[in-house]
DNA sequence: CGAGAACTTGAACAGGGTCAAGATGCGTGG
DNA sequence: CCACGCATCTTGACCCTGTTCAAGTTCTCG
């Protein structure tokens, strides 16, 4: 695959017009590549010294557990998708990360990562605008669990999740591959697994979507869009900011 | 006041511990000084070519609207905090922004924002860990929305709250000055203002905390932080990671 | 083919919302 | 300095959304 060509590369270059030099930097930071299984954490909180990574191929989530045993999920991280960021930059993770599938991802040392930046400005830029657009999904997440129903909420997610991919080629308007259990979804929703599987079915019947064998389809595009209440603005590139 | 004292510079310092040149230029980025009247938006969603803002005195609200006319508050900002990066980084703001107070804030114009970042990257990094504090906070908010009840939330928010004030010298370990409604605590906590305004007399009825008069008062701090399960760690500074 | 994981559905319950009515505080103008 | 008017706060009663518990059923994969 050429450097131009990487899914994070594609995505960086989205705001800003890379230079050849930055893009060779960007290639360079690409560590090893490693693989992990589904269900074994990558990253767990408080861990220091670990790396940060970019995601190859897999779903990963990160994800907060409460002292009560339940748990958050804050994210999940699709191909092309930067992971631990901010643990890397706080020294001691604040989140854990577990693989939902099988994960192939490239390292990213935080020296290097940080001897980059130094380097290479443009760099540093484009990596603050990729963590703001991750900040944004984690806002309208927040907005979603604050002031919307179980219903909107589902259909804004299973949205947004078909955007994402969209832009990743993974994904068409009538729908995508998605490995994730009603229990995952449940902990990202903040709802519980038993209303989750409730609300599905109603999607379903009202002919909206199927969310079943690890597929979504989407068969009513504009009526989920209008019950989600969903403006995918937050996702959007609108062309390179910096040239 | 000196350089050294701006509480925004004082808060990157704490990461990368800025030389001379970057210290002026962090102090050049300051632009016009402007006043705010509270209640009426600084900046509101869709916006375009709008400035960023690091806020002097007085607090903010950063918000969205949704369709049925709920709100959700996503955090409030304090004295030496910056507001509005992300939605310049973005160019169309994606939330609108409130003064809850009068609010005095100098003006980042983007423009300038951006060619700070080029010729001084180490600004550009300590920029991007203070955003991803920022990002830091508005998870810990969903992890609240998301798997707390009513009063731990409650809780929570006031700890934080106290927490980050302290930080800029606006708090003691026993309270602070608190200009927000019932109205915007339920709106930032996912809630409705008749449920707040009950927790907040079973927290004042349990001997923890007291919010009343526009004064927030700690009476039991450990009590609060056991009831809330609030670890700061997401918020603390450790020093210097770039030397 | 068997066993555990994931999904499904029902029934009872509770946390928090909504509606309604009053009380309290506070800024403004007279 | 007082009085009026509005915003904020407070409390009660009832209701609804989503939880919990429990008992199957259906996948999936070794």
């Amino acid at each position: 695959m050429s450097i131009q060509q990487s899914p994070f590369a594609r995505k960086l270059g989205a705001f800003v017009a890379l230079s050849g030099e930055e893009l060779s930097a960007l290639d360079r930071l690409h560590g090893r590549r490693k693989t992990f299984p589904a269900g074994r954490d990558i990253v767990h909180e408080g861990q220091v010294n670990h790396s940060a990574y970019i995601l190859a191929s897999g779903w990963v989530c990160s994800y907060k557990l409460l002292s009560g045993g339940t748990r958050q999920i804050v994210d999940f991280q699709i191909p092309g998708d930067f992971l631990g960021l901010r643990s890397v930059l706080f020294r001691t993770a604040d989140h854990n990360i577990e693989p939902v599938t099988k994960v192939e991802a490239s390292e990213v040392p935080a020296a290097d990562l940080l001897a980059t930046f130094g380097k290479t400005p443009r760099l540093a830029t484009a990596v603050l605008w990729a963590a703001s657009r991750d900040e944004a999904m984690v806002v309208e997440h927040l907005v979603g669990i604050g002031r919307r129903d179980a219903k909107e909420r589902t259909a804004h997610f299973l949205l947004e999740l078909g955007a994402r991919l969209k832009l990743v080629g993974l994904a068409t308007a009538s729908g995508y591959a998605c490995p994730l259990s009603q229990y995952m979804l449940a902990d990202a929703l903040g709802l519980s697994a038993v209303h989750i599987n409730r609300e599905l079915r109603e999607l379903r019947e009202d002919g909206l979507v199927t969310f079943q064998h690890g597929k979504v389809e989407i068969h009513d595009l504009d009526g989920l869009v209008a019950l989600a209440d969903f403006d995918k603005t937050y996702l959007d590139h609108d062309g390179p900011l910096l040239k």
